[in-house]
DNA sequence: TGGATAAGCCAAAGCGCTTTGAATGACCGA
DNA sequence: TCGGTCATTCAAAGCGCTTTGGCTTATCCA
């Protein structure tokens, strides 16, 4: 059924019926309630590709999709991505991710904007400086970043959580229960929100007069055996810490594993937060020792983008907000006073 | 760029720079290379929504995704995208997904069909008499299915690993240890793949003279936390278990620490094999003993769906072919023989 | 009464591609 | 020399929608 059929059967212009299914004024209101009728009684849906080809709005949301042998998606992305479709389900959103080449992205971001694939984008992993703010903007594709760059020239819209406030309040903390040295092991230093931990945790430290060593923090990517490897050296160093902040849930599991592999035991010898992302299929109280975290919904987050995303295409939002999102600080059994 | 414009500048008609571009064998060779010559030089590309409108075919690949307040993708999609991602990159392939209520995918299938959204489209955890294998058959929608159903009337295509044969043979290794008192902790039973697993454990127990209890499997989602009360429940239990076998890692994580929590220990008290689905970020040689795993690359499985999908776009695969891939039995430290 | 205004509807022109059906020459064998 | 092939090319008709620019009537006020 398409709208030439439905037109003809309403003895009414394709123009018409257009303009009635599309909420124009210029439509006699019972003649609107007739098509809305005849429509719905007949399923009629309009055909996406042509009215795209018609509008160039396209109705779907794009991610560019960063792949390679050496890549790997990382697990948040999934439940972002639980978030993003619990919005776009109930508006009609589709997501379309374009694989790219890792190195290359740009070549897709201009790919999908020349083709008008989508409507807009979101941008995750997002680092100082970070060139796809910029690209978009020259693009002119609407776009909301999870996260946020840093030293850029123009302002842009984004939604981020309050990372280097969450570790400076769990460091704070950390302090207050005396603990003096203490290490991070944290995500990927070039990206922003690992930037923003870090600078959280000097901050909180320097504010009580204490530094954090360099050789106190460890960075990479946020996986099980990095966790491990990180705690191993944090806690083979002489003046090892008496507790440490970890970027991640995963990451604390090879914490947790390297804590008792060297003889020693949460909290008593090591006091441990890690930021939680909330996942379904691991949760801090779980842990052996129940684990204090910095907790943040990344799903609520995916939500959050949608709807924003869906705001700009409707046009109901523009400009460059900057959303922060505070995050909580949750005190479980794995964090106790510095017994040194 | 569009045609018109490129076919203006080179004094041709567009349909001869539409079939030149495409490969249409009518057209003149010297012509061919002058067209793509100006079209590279140029740097058109055809507008999709037009090719689209025009051809009915989308370029791209479609997943209904279960959403809903209650439902979670579960980490094992991502690793799966990474492998769809990877194969989709080279060939312009782009990725969308649907998100559906997950209590009624069908109407979403039926628009994505209806619309010609996408060319084709994966079926991902399959369970017995799933009705959209039928569903998809009567729409016309080329499709895989990652996993398999059982009890359909037509054959369908699929990849599957062997999950039964996998438990077969983890279990009969076990049996061969002198184990004799042997628990599965299996996902959601609903799912083809958890039953040929809990099949493959019967039937090698059956070959040894031996019976799964009941009481003996617990199947359930794949958290950490439904691991872990899995494990306690048959720890617990009078007859227990002398080895395990469960069905993910995540799970496995939750069974390590129920041993733990109840003063076992593996694989002097418990042997425990897992099934591994290959994460990057959470690998069986680091568990705090080295868990023995069938292994198969879902990621790899993501990347051959796709090659297939590919195929069946460009009718270089039809029929209903189903492909089952062997799984890897890898013995690590995690099994010894039972002392009883 | 007549001209301006507004309400409601329509025909037709795109959007940018593919594909059908035909036309034009060049070439060939009889 | 002429009808028949073959190799190339083209104009134009879609694909199914939105939107522009009228075109009617009905309405209202001077």
């Amino acid at each position: 059924m398409n709208l030439k059929q439905l037109s003809h059967m309403l003895e009414l212009s394709q123009t018409t019926v257009s303009r009635a299914l599309n909420g124009y004024p210029e439509v006699n209101e019972e003649t609107r309630r007739r098509v809305m009728d005849a429509a719905k009684r007949h399923g009629y849906r309009p055909n996406p590709s042509a009215r795209r080809l018609a509008t160039g709005k396209s109705g779907m949301i794009g991610y560019v999709l960063p792949t390679g042998a050496a890549v790997s998606i990382d697990p948040h992305f999934v439940e972002f991505l639980s978030g993003l479709g619990d919005y776009a389900r109930g508006h009609d959103l589709d997501l379309v991710l374009s694989p790219a080449d890792a190195d290359d992205e740009e070549t897709t971001y201009r790919r999908i904007a020349a083709n008008r694939q989508v409507d807009a984008v979101y941008v995750s992993s997002p680092r100082p400086k970070d060139r796809r703010v910029a690209l978009l903007a020259a693009l002119a594709l609407p776009f909301i970043v999870h996260g946020r760059s840093e030293g850029l020239d123009a302002d842009y819209p984004f939604i981020d959580i309050d990372n280097e406030g969450a570790f400076h309040e769990a460091t704070r903390l950390l302090v207050q229960l005396g603990h003096r040295r203490i290490g991070l092991i944290n995500g990927d230093i070039r990206e922003t929100f690992a930037i923003h931990r870090e600078r959280g945790v000097r901050r909180a430290l320097a504010g009580s007069g204490l530094a954090l060593e360099d050789r106190a923090v460890v960075s990479s990517a946020m996986t099980e055996e990095n966790g491990y490897r990180a705690a191993r050296r944090l806690l083979e160093s002489d003046g090892r810490p008496t507790a440490i902040l970890c970027s991640s849930l995963i990451m604390a599991l090879g914490v947790q594993r390297a804590v008792s592999d060297v003889g020693l035991s949460v909290p008593g010898d090591l006091s441990l937060v890690a930021h939680d992302d909330v996942f379904t299929w691991l949760q801090p109280e779980n842990f052996s020792v129940p684990l204090s975290t910095t907790r943040s919904s990344i799903r609520a987050a995916g939500a959050r983008v949608a709807e924003r995303l869906a705001a700009r295409i409707s046009g109901l939002e523009d400009g460059a907000r900057g959303e922060v999102w505070p995050v909580d600080l949750v005190v479980r059994g794995s964090i106790a006073g510095a017994s040194v």
